[in-house]
DNA sequence: TTGTATGCGTTATCAC
DNA sequence: GTGATAACGCATACAA
């Protein structure tokens, strides 16, 4: 595929009799050389279709100006609309972005790492695969001095910036909606219990519980149960119970549906002998029937912040800066499958 | 963001009293080095925590083994289903993707484009804009070399490799489905008209109409309503009409959902009084209630097929092969919302 | 089997 | 204002 090649400053310099070093600072607009000169560089490079190769001029800097991003499947509402939100910033800032998607495995988030380190970027953002259990393939980015910044599922016994939605408060102001709405059997279906996230929306529901004096029975709360079927099969035996759950907390949207498949194989009715309530607000929870109750996370504004993160407190910083975690403020969206009413 | 630097080839060669060069070809495996040293390198490597630069290779080999898409959004199942698959198969053959959305805007996608360029990127996939209506950013890519490659949205009065659906074929038996369920006064809700698939999805509405004889009134057919909202404000009037409209094929499911939200305004029952059929299988479309007729894009397929073509085709060849079109085979999925019985 | 020289396209430094 | 030179990190043709 190489038919010819592309113009460079040396091609620039050669037409117009000048060094190439003077054509490279002509086209930066550097102010040693005088309007009329860059008019000229302008016009020949212009007439050549020369392109600038930032590649080249990045390895000259040492820089990349890309940022790697790693997330379980780009093909989910939560992720695409965040990475939505990174690519803008990313690209106001004349970065660009290289996406890698981890399929929720440990050995591939690995591999896309290992990618992204020979790509040289400038930062990772990632959002941790829920096999994920330890944080070796992190400290590997950190040996590469390549600074990190975990967003959503973050693994805490890893220092580095967070961007992390007000989880325990968001579940726990649920929690309270499903209560106030007269349910008092109320259970809870969770992630991996090492990523920081889930163990706060469980700790949010077990705070409303206790606000209220209600009491939960010790198998009405199942961790690590994050896809749809998961939760379907978890809850199946939950509502074959005596005393079974009159509502059912999930952390994520998928896992609600689930509950919904099991809810409808059963023949219970949601809401009135069974609420529902998600966590992600992805598109189809609006849609489908009854619509589902959940949490906006905001992903879009969370994965902005999360760049925004790079570019203001890590980029042309001489120092690293200390580490911090940024909350998106969500809210709840009370729709029908969590009123009784 | 310079504490210290990383480990070169030349770090490598110091400590070992070997050359450079020598090292690269070690670490490359390559065959006139011998084993032993092989491994001695390989161990200093490790030791070092040396990590191979591919950008600065890439330079050097005058290749960016990089992959540039352009799509309106990443955050719509089709796009995100489809880059899903391209980065899967870019990853498999070691080449990574740099990501671009237009957010349907012909100013945006050229700008995205001018970066994928400055970028040296090996390839374009690109799925146009809605707004798109020259092919002036296309030739612009082409001027510098590099192979396009549509996918979906795809421009005819541009030249390159491209990846649609059988949309004709499967938008003729969606709507001879439609027919068989006994609906007759049928519309149409399209896209741009300058967009092939568009085209092809309205020619096969058009031959499935014709086949069964029946007559569609000159306004039962309208182009360039992409969004839910403009289908909304497209179907309302049509709904009004003393002989509305006893069914509507649109070409995507956002569109139908528009059809549904006028519907349901209007207080017309859908499927008994209405069909409503839908393009792209979006994760939504089997949740709402109820659940959407609709088209089957086999949208990851679609994306991995468009990145197979630059490896098998373009990668590595020495010419530019003859431009070729690739089918892609869709399926109708027939749901509640087109099924009178 | 090992090493040398050169260049990929750019920019930063220094000299004129 | 303008230009020569080195360097970014690597791979390749060529020499030994």
């Amino acid at each position: 595929m190489n038919s010819r090649k592309r113009a460079t400053i040396y091609d620039i310099a050669k037409e117009l009799n000048i060094s190439p070093s003077y054509v490279s600072k002509a086209l930066s607009s550097h102010e040693s050389v005088s309007e009329s000169m860059r008019q000229r560089v302008r016009e020949k490079a212009e007439q050549l279709n020369y392109k600038h190769n930032s590649r080249a001029a990045n390895l000259r800097r040492g820089q990349s100006r890309t940022i790697g991003v790693v997330v379980p499947h780009i093909n989910q509402s939560f992720f695409s609309d965040a990475i939505s939100g990174i690519e803008e910033v990313c690209f106001a800032n004349n970065h660009s972005l290289v996406i890698c998607q981890s399929h929720e495995s440990y050995e591939k988030e690995g591999k896309a790492i290992e990618t992204l380190i020979h790509q040289n970027v400038d930062c990772i953002l990632i959002s941790n695969a829920e096999e994920t259990a330890s944080t070796d393939h992190l400290r590997q980015i950190a040996k590469n001095k390549i600074p990190v910044i975990q967003f959503d599922r973050c693994l805490d016994a890893f220092d580095s910036f967070k961007v992390i939605n007000d989880n325990k408060a968001v579940s726990y102001e649920a929690v309270r909606s499903l209560i106030r709405e007269g349910y008092r059997n109320i259970a809870f279906l969770g992630g991996p219990d090492l990523v920081k996230i889930f163990r706060e929306r469980k700790e949010g529901f077990i705070a409303a519980i206790a606000e209220a004096n209600l009491s939960i029975p010790y198998n009405f709360i199942i961790d690590n149960v994050l896809s749809r079927e998961r939760a379907n099969q978890a809850a199946l035996p939950l509502l074959r119970l005596p005393n079974r759950p009159d509502a059912i907390f999930t952390v994520s949207d998928l896992q609600s549906l689930g509950v919904m498949d099991a809810a409808a194989a059963l023949g219970i009715t949601i809401p009135s002998q069974l609420g529902v309530f998600g966590f992600a607000d992805e598109t189809f929870s609006q849609l489908v029937t009854p619509s589902l109750s959940t949490i906006d996370q905001h992903s879009a504004e969370l994965g902005r912040k999360a760049a925004e993160l790079y570019f203001q407190r890590i980029y042309q910083q001489d120092e690293m800066p200390k580490t911090e975690t940024v909350v998106i403020a969500s809210e709840i969206r009370i729709r029908q499958s969590s009123r009784r009413q």
